[in-house]
DNA sequence: ACGGCGTGGTGTATCGATAAACACACCGTA
DNA sequence: TACGGTGTGTTTATCGATACACCACGCCGT
């Protein structure tokens, strides 16, 4: 590999001279600048960025810590961050928690090791003390999805606010007993799930009903499509009488519509299904999912602001955002 | 942030000691690796791994350049290869070239400056000779789709003979018209395209018959969703006469079978359908998704293995790896 | 003639970790 | 007493790039 050493000796001036053209400082004459670009092309020579960011206690390279890579939700995410980021000459490494808290610290920890210059943090396992704990000066935007440290810059999907529009536009379309797939029974971290359970109970209530415990039902596993289809097949079988489910992903929505038709039913006839992420695959199958959209791009790209601005080393006020949703209508609802 | 240095002098002694307790080296007696210890402990120092890899020459970290990282194939290729490297202490940083010669230069660059320790490139821009200029020392595992210079190793899918199992397959169940969705008019950079084309030529071929060219349907633009389904919706209503479709890849396959329903056609019923790839999804979509298994999770083992065996320094012999396929017999076809 | 100043460029120390050579006390043995 | 070996630590140099202080030189005005 050739070095700055190797460009100074070919060009007959010294490192800090290369240094100072490849940085464009302008304390070089134009006859020298000349002289050490040509050293420069003939060696081939590439700065080393790994001695770069040393000397600059930087990394250029920002992580994403996020439960499960290749659930669908954050492989659009990741794409999406990778590419923004790049507009700013950074990278994106994913960390893959496996939702647990101890996963989270882990790559939190790792942060500092590999001195990434921020964290997009989906927290599912920490919870507010653990946030708390953390070093407030470190970049780092959660993309949490329940409460967390006012400290920290944070963007939640509009996670109460959809559920209560899918929900309600269930319950417009005639459905009087809506399912919700993927809830949790009683409010335990403030996440997500949760919070959509929270919405379903809310829309129920907007139009002078109560939402029926009985048909909430719990997450099967991660939300992945195949527990999914099994858990409301088997719901469905063992006599539960519904005819709308608000799935709490588009992943599990899948899923859900699967074995609905597996048992016999149509979607939307027999029962109606609105999913929550607005996947790019919900517009292709068939039938075709409605579904709440997070406005992902807005999301990615305050992230992105946030974090800059944090990597910039503004300490100021940390902001609180809340995505915009809105509802796509599709086959799968009448 | 805490050094090395800070340990030492909270522990006494130098900071070569330090190291070599952190490493494990064993010329560091009891007590003072105790001492050493609680003072790590003490000040919750932690490696920066920057300064070891400007140190030791290395980055523990692997690229993977692919053309686009939203596909949700390369999306889960990118999160197999995640897990993969990590058993082995590596990250995986994603690079997107766009599908262009330009774009994986870069990346290539950008894989010198940034000291990859390896790459996995997934070469579509690429040309023979372009990646025959390469330094032959860089670990780097083609997953090239065409033919590549034999210094490196390659794995390709099994492209002609699960584009040929694919054909064989609607032939065998009665179609006709096989159309083939997304292949090239005259073989050019003997891609992907061209390889699966091949196959569904050789297909006709082996039962005494000769593919139709008029059944050739072009790809629409990278393969997506949209795209493909609007194509084959242009393709039937301008007369085209088909009663089965290959397409060359999952995505594209769901695009079609989407655009085929917007005509009123039945799959398979009146159009049977089969993809490449085998994504999840296939198996929850309605049809179920008939496809080609390339066999991803056996090449992510041997890329992984390749760069391995590549980063720990051996030269030998390079391998050229081709993944078994199989049918994926669902409800899209007969 | 001489101090002052701008231009163009060069040494040196530094980021944090580590390999390799070196220092030194202590032991047993001839 | 002299000498080699062993067990523990320390010093020095290095990875490649860069911040900062400093220097050489020509030109100016007084």
């Amino acid at each position: 590999m050739t070095t700055l050493k190797d460009v100074a000796r070919a060009s007959g001036v010294s490192v800090m001279t290369v240094s100072n053209v490849i940085n464009g400082v302008p304390r070089v004459g134009a006859a020298t600048r000349e002289r050490v670009l040509r050293a420069i092309d003939d060696l081939g020579y590439e700065v080393n960025l790994t001695a770069r960011r040393l000397r600059s206690g930087t990394s250029g390279t920002v992580a994403l810590v996020v439960p499960r890579a290749d659930h669908p939700y954050f492989g659009e995410l990741a794409a999406a961050f990778t590419t923004a980021l790049r507009a700013t000459g950074r990278h994106l490494v994913i960390e893959q928690s496996g939702a647990s808290k101890e996963g989270e610290l882990t790559a939190l920890s790792q942060a500092r090791l590999q001195m990434y210059d921020g964290v997009l943090l989906s927290a599912v396992g920490l919870q507010y003390a653990d946030v708390d704990r953390l070093q407030p000066d470190l970049p780092l935007v959660l993309l949490g999805e329940k409460p967390m440290p006012p400290q920290f810059d944070q963007i939640q999907l509009g996670n109460v606010e959809g559920a209560r529009l899918a929900t309600a536009h269930l319950l417009a379309r005639g459905a009087r007993s809506v399912a919700l797939f993927g809830g949790t029974a009683a409010p335990s971290d403030g996440g997500m799930q949760d919070q959509r359970t929270q919405g379903w109970r809310a829309a129920h209530e907007a139009v002078g009903r109560t939402a029926d415990d009985r048909l909430l039902i719990l997450d099967p596993g991660d939300l992945e499509m195949a527990p999914s289809r099994k858990t409301i097949r088997d719901a469905v079988s063992n006599g539960l009488e519904l005819d709308a489910v608000f799935a709490i992903t588009d992943q599990s929505a899948i899923g859900v519509i699967a074995g609905l038709r597996d048992l016999g039913l149509r979607v939307p006839q027999d029962v109606q299904v609105i999913g929550f992420d607005n996947l790019e695959i919900g517009e292709h199958v068939w039938p075709e999912l409605t579904t709440i959209d997070p406005s992902n791009d807005w999301l990615v790209a305050q992230a992105v602001r946030l974090l800059e601005r944090r990597m910039r080393g503004d300490h100021g006020e940390a902001e609180h955002l809340v995505t915009p949703v809105s509802l796509v209508e599709r086959g799968s609802t009448r």
